[in-house]
RNA sequence: GAGCCGUUAGCUCAGCCGGUAGAGCAUCUGACUUUUAAUCAGAGGGUCGGCAGUUCGAACCUGCCACGGCUCACCA
C-alpha cells in the first residue's frame, strides 16, 4: 500500500477529528505490542445463547452456578465510571452487556477496555452474571483486542437513517439497524424453507443452468448484453430460468427447480432492482391447478419462518396465507368488476371500442388478449388483497403456456395476487413444438410491430420439444417480493443486500 | 423517462422575514467501583451536495449539475 505522499495528505485532509484519534490509537495499540488488527480467537459462546441459557437465572443462582465463557464481537456502546466500565458487545446473534472491573482484569487489560472506541471488536472471557438491576452480563477476567474500528459509527441510538448509505453501505445498517439485520436473517430463513418443501415434501431436484443466453427468452423484458472474447459471441444475461429447466424436463429429470438471479434492463423503483432472484420449478405431470397446489405449499412453507398461524401484517393490511387461496378466472373477475363479458366472441376492433368505453389505453397492434389483460389490470388487481389465483390468461400474452383444451383464446395459465401484487406466474407448459414455434413467430410480429420486450425464436428450444416434453406444470416466483411481503418491507431495495445503485463519484 | 421532495459536524436532526451556523449522540480533557440513550464540568469539530447568478450581504432567493427518496409510466 506504498501511497506517494501527496495522497497520503489528500487522505489526512479528508479525516474529521475522530478518524485521526483513532487511528492514533492504532499507533498506540503497536506501541504496546498489541496487534490492532488480531488474530484468530475462540468464543466459547454467543450473546443470544448465553440469554436463552441463563436470562431465567437470580443473580444468586448465577453467582453459584459459576460459569465461565468466552465471547466476541463488535463494541457498540460504552458506559463508564472511573474504575468500572460497561460495554454492550454485539456478535452475530445479538448484544451482550460486559462489566469490566479494573481491580479484576487487572492495569493493562483496563487500560485497553478503556483505550478501546466504539466499533473495535474485543474478546472477553468472564464469569456470567447479573447486575444489580437485572440484567445479564459477562463480568471478564480477561480482555483480548481483536479488531481497530478506524472510523466512526452511526449514530447509537438512532442508528443509520439516511437511505442512500444505508443501501451504499449496507455494513453499517446491518451493525446499527437490528431490525435491518434480522431481515436478512429471515430472507435466507425464507430460501431455506422454500427449498425444504420442494426437496423434501414434493421430491424436486435442484439444478444450476447458464446465465450467459445466446439469446434471452423465457420471458418479456429488455435483457443485458454482454460479450465473450474467445468465442467472439454476444451473449445475454438471462431474464428468465424457463427454457433450460424445460429442457431438462425432456431429458426426463421430471420434477426440477431453481433458484436465481435474473436481469432485466428496465426501470428502477421499489419494487424492481435490476437483478432479482427467481424460482422457478417444473414438474411432469403437473397441471396448472396442480401448480396452485404447489404454490399455496411453498407460500405457507415461506410463512412459517415468519408466522405460527399464517397471518401475516403487510404495510398495515393484514394477510391470511393459512386460508385456502381463492381462485378465479381472469374473465369472470373483469365482469365482476366492470360488468364486461370477454367471454362473448368479439373482433379486435370490438375490444378496442370496449376499451375505449372504458378509458382502456392500447397499442395499434393489440388484439383481444391484450386487451382483456388491460382491463384486467386496470380494473381487478388493484382490487385484490387475500390471495388469489387469477387464471386462464389470454393466449397472446402467454407465449409460452398451454391452451386450454375447451377454449383455445385462453391458456391454462395463472397468476398469484397479494394486497394488488404479483407474486407468482405459472402454466401448464405449451408441449406442442409446432404450437410452440408459430407463438414464437407471433412475438416476431409483434416485435416488428413495435414491442420491443417480445421474444425472438429460440429454434434450440423448439427442437428439445420436438424430441417429446411431457404433460408440464411450471412456475415463477419472485424471491424478493416473497421475502418482501413475509418481512413487512416496503422496498425492494430493503431486502436486497446490496441494491443496484448509481457509483458515488467521490468515495470519501 | 416525467413530476414532486430532499442533501447542514462522523451519525440523528434544528436553523424564522436573506445578516457569515446550532442541539443531541459520538470525539477530546478531567471526575466517578453496577451502568444500560450513564452522569457532571470543560473543549474541539462545518467547502451548509457542486457550480454559477441576484444582493452591500446567501444554508436560505434564482438557474444549471450530481446523488437519493416518493409518485406516475414500463415490468416480476
Amino acid at each position: 500500500m506504498g501511497q506517494d505522499p501527496k495522497q497520503k495528505r489528500k487522505q489526512e485532509r479528508q479525516m474529521n477529528d475522530q478518524m485521526r484519534v483513532r487511528r492514533e490509537k492504532m499507533n498506540e495499540l503497536r506501541e504496546e505490542g498489541i496487534d490492532p488488527f488480531g488474530h484468530e480467537f475462540k468464543p466459547t459462546a454467543l450473546a443470544k445463547e448465553l440469554t436463552e441459557k441463563y436470562d431465567k437465572f437470580t443473580k444468586e443462582e448465577l453467582e453459584e452456578k459459576d460459569v465461565t465463557v468466552t465471547i466476541a464481537g463488535r463494541m457498540v456502546a460504552k458506559r463508564g465510571s472511573g474504575k468500572v466500565g460497561f460495554a454492550d458487545i454485539l456478535d452475530r446473534s445479538g448484544k451482550i452487556q460486559v462489566y469490566v472491573r479494573k481491580d479484576v482484569v487487572g492495569d493493562e487489560n483496563y487500560h485497553i477496555f478503556k483505550r478501546a472506541d466504539i466499533g473495535d471488536f474485543l474478546g472477553f472471557t468472564g464469569e456470567v452474571i447479573k447486575t444489580d438491576l437485572g440484567q445479564l452480563t459477562i463480568k471478564p477476567t480477561h480482555v483480548t483486542f481483536l479488531s481497530k474500528s478506524l472510523r466512526p459509527l452511526p449514530d447509537k441510538y438512532h442508528g443509520l437513517q439516511n437511505k442512500e448509505q444505508k443501501y451504499r453501505q449496507r455494513y453499517l445498517d446491518l451493525i446499527s439497524n437490528r431490525e435491518s439485520f434480522d431481515r436478512f436473517q429471515k430472507r435466507a430463513k425464507i430460501i431455506k424453507a422454500v427449498r425444504n418443501y420442494l426437496d423434501n415434501t414434493l421430491d424436486f431436484t435442484e439444478v444450476e443452468t447458464p446465465v450467459l443466453h445466446p439469446s434471452a427468452g423465457g420471458a418479456s423484458a429488455r435483457p443485458f448484453v454482454t460479450h465473450h472474447n474467445a468465442l467472439d459471441i454476444q451473449l445475454y444475461l438471462r431474464i428468465a430460468l424457463e427454457l433450460h429447466l424445460k429442457r431438462l424436463i425432456v431429458g426426463g429429470m421430471g420434477r426440477v427447480y431453481e433458484i436465481g438471479r435474473v436481469f432485466r434492463n428496465e426501470g428502477m423503483d421499489k419494487e424492481h432492482n435490476p437483478e432479482f432472484t427467481e424460482l422457478e420449478s417444473y414438474a411432469a405431470y403437473y397441471d396448472y391447478r396442480d401448480v396452485m397446489d404447489e404454490t399455496e405449499g411453498i407460500f405457507r412453507a415461506a410463512a412459517k419462518v415468519v408466522s405460527n398461524d399464517g397471518l401475516i401484517t403487510y404495510q398495515g393490511s393484514e394477510v391470511d396465507l393459512d386460508k385456502p387461496f381463492k381462485r378465479v378466472h381472469m374473465v369472470d373477475a373483469i365482469k365482476e368488476a366492470t360488468g364486461v363479458d370477454f367471454w362473448s366472441s368479439m373482433s379486435d376492433e370490438d375490444a378496442k371500442k370496449l376499451a375505449d368505453e372504458h378509458g382502456v389505453k392500447y397499442e395499434s397492434y393489440w388484439k383481444v388478449g391484450h386487451i382483456i389483460n388491460a382491463f384486467f389490470e386496470k380494473f381487478v388487481e388493484p382490487t385484490i388483497t387475500n390471495p388469489t389465483f387469477v387464471y386462464g390468461h389470454p393466449i397472446e400474452i402467454s407465449p409460452l403456456a398451454k391452451k386450454n383444451a375447451k377454449d383455445p383464446r385462453f391458456t391454462d395459465r395463472f397468476e398469484l395476487y397479494i394486497l394488488g401484487n404479483e407474486y407468482a406466474n405459472a402454466f401448464s407448459e405449451l408441449n406442442d413444438p409446432i404450437d410452440q414455434k408459430q407463438r414464437f413467430e407471433a412475438q416476431v410480429k409483434e416485435r416488428e410491430a413495435g414491442n420491443d420486450e417480445a421474444q425472438g425464436i429460440d429454434e434450440d428450444y423448439v427442437k428439445a420439444l420436438e424430441y417429446g416434453m411431457p404433460p408440464t406444470g411450471g412456475l415463477g416466483i419472485g424471491i424478493d417480493r416473497l421475502a418482501m411481503l413475509l418481512t413487512d418491507a416496503p422496498s425492494i431495495r430493503d431486502v436486497l443486500l446490496f441494491p443496484t445503485m448509481r457509483p458515488e463519484e467521490d468515495n470519501n
